[in-house]
DNA sequence: AACTGTGAAGAGTTTCACAGCG
DNA sequence: CGCTGTGAAACTCTTCACAGTT
């Protein structure tokens, strides 16, 4: 059995697969990768070799090999099912958003409390009342939730959804969850990262 | 003059402040903070201090105070204004969002390049021409571009952006991008984040 | 000769544990 | 006494530098 790949790497894995997705020769080196990765040429070796040794030396690694490695390593080989919880704004970007499923990410769900959006339809999908998340979890095997609600509803959708047995929970709503042990969630916050560039902006400018 | 603040540090920093937005008590300790924020205690402690001693041992911290010198430590007693670039679904959809003039984010300028869109008008603004970026950059002293177009273009944007002296990218477009030295760029990228998620989902079946 | 894979050193981050202060 | 602020230990991640391989 593989171990344990360490988070950070985890994080760096769909940036490398990106490139490669892009990339038209048959060979890429570290060096390469590294360049259109926007990083280390060590760190993309060491971070390749704790999936397997799969470049040779003096060569560097086959592309179509490497994708398929990485896509493994990241369990893209199969597609995951996914709801989103809340159609204001973002949640209908999302939900017309055709980019996911070429991703291996098929949206087979679209739930909302408020009554005006029931019924409506994006696609294919109807967007149906929250009482029958559970029931769409299981039957439609839902691995992944995504919350695109307010802040003040998330934690709420978030324990429906890890009551109804979503391990992986995608929180676009400026909030902190909390959530039972073995259910992960990460956040996708515009507000933090928008912070965050204030930080270095005004330091900048306290320093020029 | 204060020195650097750990980029660990830096990225909690908005989180806590949500938490003391939240708060209704007067003062918090270092415990009430770290389970609201999801953190342990000792790191809020340690990044607290970072920004300066503003605890009094045996009481904790006063939550008005705090809050200012944690918004003072990012930079927020200013406004920024921003641009966004790229006008789809996404770009309407942040377009459209209320939520960041009142966290001191000011979108000041709308930009795409598909005739089409240009001359829309979104609450007050409207979609300009690409063309018209440079100028908006001085005259409306824009700091922070949001690129929101495809993939294929964010290069593009972002070099025509630090081109105008914008120094803060927020990247949504699922791509890595190049800048010149003293530019800083964030990415927020759900496609990263749902493939992390794939990691340890399909690492969690495998260990069942 | 060229490039990978990796030990080992270095940097950054987290956590512990307690001295210090109100 | 209770809670902060912080050295020091522990851990994680990054980078270096080079031995190993084709």
């Amino acid at each position: 059995m593989k171990t344990a790949v360490p988070r950070a790497t985890v994080q760096r894995l769909p940036v490398y697969l990106k490139v490669l997705d892009e990339v038209s020769e048959e060979g890429i080196s570290s060096e390469e990768l590294a360049a259109a990765a926007g990083v280390n040429s060590a760190k993309v070796r060491k971070d390749l070799s704790y999936l397997g040794s799969y470049g040779v030396r003096g060569v560097g690694y086959e592309v179509e090999h490497l994708r398929y490695e990485v896509r493994r390593a990241l369990g893209l080989t199969q597609d995951w099912r996914v709801a989103i919880v809340g159609l204001g704004n973002l949640g209908l970007a999302l939900a017309n958003y055709r980019g996911f499923t070429e991703e291996g990410f098929v949206v087979v769900g679209l739930f909302d409390s408020d009554p005006g959006k029931i019924g409506a339809h994006i696609d294919t999908l109807e967007i149906e009342p929250m009482e029958r998340l559970p029931a769409a979890v299981k039957d439609r095997q839902i691995s992944i939730g995504m919350i695109t609600t307010p802040a003040g509803s998330a934690q709420e959708v978030a324990d429906v959804l890890a009551e109804c047995g979503v391990k992986s929970i995608l929180n676009f709503a400026p909030a902190h969850i909390q959530v039972p042990e073995g259910v992960d969630v990460r956040r996708v916050d515009l507000s933090t990262e928008l912070k965050v560039l204030s930080y270095y902006l005004h330091r900048a400018g306290a320093g020029a």
